[in-house]
DNA sequence: GGAAGACCCTAT
DNA sequence: TAAGATAGGGTCTTCC
């Protein structure tokens, strides 16, 4: 027997159940990528899967226990019934009974056939999931473990210990061996890893986290338009060295899906990626598999599309083939992620449109190579007939792209870093809800604590909650104002009232727990434990990432100052992650599904909320500090400066004493009011310094000149931020802004003019009257796409048809994805659109109806120049109605 | 011409 | 079934 340490990130878990002589036994899979580049399986023994019952209600006699308990013995799963721990609950605080269960796939029956006699707590958490709470692990661990199989790629000194023992569990002259040993303890044999490794659950334990070498894989196909069939495709690996490996795949379809399923088992990847994979290309593959394989033959299917990390084997049928769950919108592949960069740029960049192209652009604008147009995308089969060459160059370079965009934006290290501090799995952080990633902590924190763990709660239903509060604004500019902000707000309220399922004051559930003073309570009137009596698990949580962030922030900043670029991004990431998670917990808590939820907790921190910032509002205004306006947890304030200081920033060689003087007494302003409104459990910050504010009068819509502790424009809310905007629109407003708070609106005015004159006289771009908007719909199994589940009147909706001219047209659509047009004719209702589509198809399109750019214009742009006395229509005119009386 | 409703996207 | 929340602005179609 060789022993040996890894130290590694887990990418996924699973499990495989047997049953041995001595019961039922469940062995945990793990696929890891270690510290130094191999991908290791470890097989995790001595986990058993079980939920835990109490008798229903309030603490009760415990008479007749014992012919209850031995009637759950008696049941078909049941493997063992433990001696009882007092647990805290929502009734009180009671026996719980921890129930052994053969497998986990019983677990569903068990707790139908239990439920009507016994309340159930630890009863719904996945097995994966709760392996890694109930031995408090992290993606990053440390194994002592035993090994059963390596492969010629592990480190030499390991292989002159496994070949001086005498084992022969090594390369391939060992495999047969190894695959047996590996059966015997629960695997299905020789699994396409590194290494293979064995151990207890209690050799395992948390590491610190690091940035693990991950092998990434992308892929592209290019498809037929007419039929149903893949023309050719390419991939890359990348391997954690940053070393790249590319290969083509060409010839008739079952070699294409053969050559990069062999890719796939090769490069061993623990990531998938390529741009939108999960709509197009995984069921593309998964349609073109099922119809060369023979359905009965396992080794058919595994040859075509067996990407799973299990050994081809009969028995391993559902892991070697990727599937899609039932309303899920990822893949998954067993023992490695699916990460698409569609989803992932989406998510980061929100570009206004989605194609590979568009996106590149965005990040690269410089690069001309990335603009060229080579392929006409809608007329595949013809351009892969007269130029294959071409179309597979296009490919390759479709399978690098995705690559350098998740590198781009560090997605893989962001996942990573948010599994780290959510403690879960790399797949989960990349799949998994945000109830996932709290259920995480919060149920460790339960567990250490003896307090039931509740089911998530089904049916729903109930009233929707109150918000936060966001004050009126009246349309006009404003100068000089302070912005302040409450930190981390709902967290806050959640620390410093003591907000938490635990802590809940319920009278008629806890009678016993009700104290007579020293409560917390809302403004709703919801009462809470004083945290002496007892602590909650949320803002203890809360506390605890709150610290854990400025760690990782103050790590960053020395790292940053002794110049050490990746650990600083490595801390970057790590409190970044800590954020998301952070800011994730209100909503959780709010829902009306989450297990640790009731409704009195969220309707109760947003009242705090809105009582906090309601009061401040008041306290100034009582001052006679004019709030221009709030949302939330923030309040815009005027400051007193005098009114002659200069509307617009100075330029160096004038005279700028006045302008110096406005901005420091703002700063002074901003600082004095945030330290004198601080309370403990409540930080108010000064963040920004406007020297100008501008709204046409509606809420979260907003435009400032930032001038402290930078200076940059700030806009909210307006057709500049929308993804459905065209660019001519969101460049004039931005441009409008800038000359209104500058104080030329007049100029600003005949700009709004001049341009509508332009379109009316078509002397624009096509391209920059461009609008895009997401299209829903169900990808059928025929493979065409139903709106009729999506939209009450799909025909209604503008994008609907678009995406229809798109699919006619021979281009993909996936649920989702957006859609981009030109208004060709607006006088029509419902209106005539055109897609666009020149840049897949190269084609140059022309035809737009400049009424409707005009009008669209007009009312965006005139609703801001309103403000300055100028209608739509009189920017439309060009000139304002004058009325009959002026002269 | 204007109200109602469906829908998209954003602010926090 | 699977699931972070609510507040809010604005566009377009339909219907009277």
């Amino acid at each position: 027997m060789v022993l040996t340490t890894v130290e590694s990130c887990v990418v996924e878990g699973h499990y495989k159940g047997r049953d041995t002589e001595s019961g039922p036994e469940t062995v945990i899979e793990l696929w890891c990528r270690d510290r130094q580049g191999h991908s290791v399986l470890l097989l995790v023994t001595g986990v058993r899967p079980w939920l835990e019952i109490s008798l229903r209600g309030r603490p009760s006699s415990l008479e007749n226990i014992d012919s209850l308990l031995d009637s759950v013995r008696s049941l078909k799963g049941v493997s063992k019934v433990c001696d009882s721990v007092d647990k805290w609950s929502a009734m009180g605080v009671k026996p719980h009974w921890r129930v052994e269960v053969g497998q986990p796939w019983e677990v569903p029956k068990l707790r139908k056939s239990l439920e009507t006699d016994w309340a159930l707590s630890n009863a719904d958490i996945p097995f994966i999931n709760r392996f890694f709470i109930e031995y408090d692990l992290g993606p990053h661990i440390t194994a002592e473990c035993e090994v059963l199989w390596a492969s010629d790629k592990v480190p030499s000194d390991l292989v002159s210990e496994l070949e001086s023992s005498g084992e022969t569990c090594f390369g391939d002259d060992g495999r047969v061996e190894a695959a047996e040993k590996i059966r015997q303890i629960g695997g299905s044999g020789l699994y396409p890893v590194d290494l293979i490794a064995t151990c207890h659950y209690s050799a395992i334990s948390k590491c610190e986290p690091f940035s693990a070498p991950f092998v990434l894989f992308s892929f592209d196909l290019e498809t037929s338009i007419t039929e149903e069939t893949i023309l050719c495709a390419a991939a890359v690996a990348q391997y954690g060295d940053g070393s790249r490996e590319i290969r083509e795949f060409k010839g008739d379809e079952e070699e294409i899906l053969s050559g990069l399923t062999r890719f796939v088992r090769e490069s061993d990847p623990d990531i998938i990626t390529g741009y939108n994979i999960d709509n197009f290309d995984l069921p593309r593959l998964f349609a073109r598999t099922r119809t060369h394989a023979r359905k009965s033959d396992v080794a058919d299917s595994a040859e075509l599309f067996g990407w799973g990390r299990v050994p081809i084997l009969e028995s391993e049928k559902k892991g070697l083939i990727p599937e899609k769950e039932q309303n899920r919108r990822t893949w998954r592949v067993r023992g490695r992620c699916v990460l698409d960069a569609w989803w992932q740029a989406r998510q980061t960049l929100r570009p206004k449109r989605e194609t590979l192209k568009y996106v590149c652009q965005l990040l690269w604008p410089d690069n001309i190579e990335l603009h060229k147009m080579d392929v006409d995308a809608s007329k595949m089969d013809k351009e892969w007939a007269k130029r294959p060459d071409v179309v597979m160059k296009y490919c390759v370079q479709d399978t690098i792209l995705p690559l350098e965009i998740l590198g781009e934006i560090s997605a893989v290290k962001r996942k990573e870093a948010l599994a780290a501090v959510a403690s879960t799995s790399l797949g989960v952080s990349i799949s998994g809800t945000t109830s996932q990633w709290i259920d995480s902590l919060v149920i460790r924190l339960a567990d250490s604590e003896n307090i039931a763990v509740p089911r998530t709660n089904r049916g729903g239903g109930g009233d929707q909650i109150a918000g936060g509060y966001v004050h009126e604004v009246e349309a006009g500019v404003y100068r000089w104002i302070a912005v302040l902000d409450f930190k981390s707000m709902y967290p806050s309220i959640m620390i410093s009232n003591n907000i938490c399922y635990t802590t809940r004051i319920d009278e008629k559930a806890r009678p016993d727990e009700v104290p007579k003073t020293g409560f917390h309570e809302s403004p709703l009137g919801a009462k809470f434990l004083p945290a002496e009596t007892r602590r909650g698990l949320i803002p203890r949580l809360l506390e605890n990432l709150m610290q854990l962030r400025a760690i990782h922030k103050e790590a960053a900043k020395a790292a940053h100052k002794s110049g050490d670029k990746a650990t600083e991004h490595f801390h970057d990431q790590m409190q970044y992650a800590v954020k998301i998670l952070m800011n994730s917990f209100y909503g959780v808590f709010a829902s009306k599904f989450y297990r640790f939820t009731h409704e009195d907790l969220g309707s109760s921190i947003t009242a705090w909320a809105r009582s906090n910032i309601k009061s401040i509002i008041k306290q100034l205004d009582e001052e006679g500090h004019h709030v221009v306006y709030s949302d939330t947890d923030s309040v815009f304030v005027e400051a007193p400066v005098k009114d002659s200081a200069p509307v617009k920033e100075p330029s160096d060689d004038e005279d700028r004493t006045e302008w110096v003087e406005a901005s420091e007494s703002l700063v002074v302003f901003g600082h004095e009011l945030a330290k004198r409104f601080t309370k403990e459990g409540a930080e108010l910050e000064f963040e920004t310094g406007l020297s100008s504010f501008f709204s046409h009068g509606a809420k979260k819509r907003y435009v400032g000149q930032v001038i402290w502790p930078e200076t940059k424009l700030l806009i909210r809310g307006y057709e500049v931020r929308r993804t459905d905007s065209f660019t001519l629109l969101t460049d004039a407003m931005t441009e409008l802004f800038e000359m209104i708070l500058d104080g030329e609106s007049t100029a600003a005015v005949n700009m709004c003019i001049a341009l509508i004159k332009r379109v009316r006289s078509r002397d624009v771009r096509p391209r920059d009257l461009v609008i895009s908007k997401s299209c829903k719909g169900k990808a059928q199994k025929n493979g065409t796409i139903d709106f009729n589940s999506a939209y009450v009147r799909p025909d209604s909706m503008v994008q609907v048809r678009v995406a229809k001219q798109r699919i006619a047209a021979g281009l993909n659509f996936t649920p989702g994805m957006k859609v981009g047009w030109l208004v060709t004719d607006f006088s029509q209702s419902p209106m005539k659109v055109v897609a666009w589509l020149e840049d897949e198809t190269g084609e140059v399109q022309t035809e737009y109806d400049p009424e409707f750019y005009v009008n669209r214009l007009a009312i965006a742009l005139g609703r801001i120049t309103e403000a300055f006395g100028w209608s739509a229509d009189d920017l439309k005119r060009g000139n304002r109605q004058s009325t009959i009386f002026s002269f």
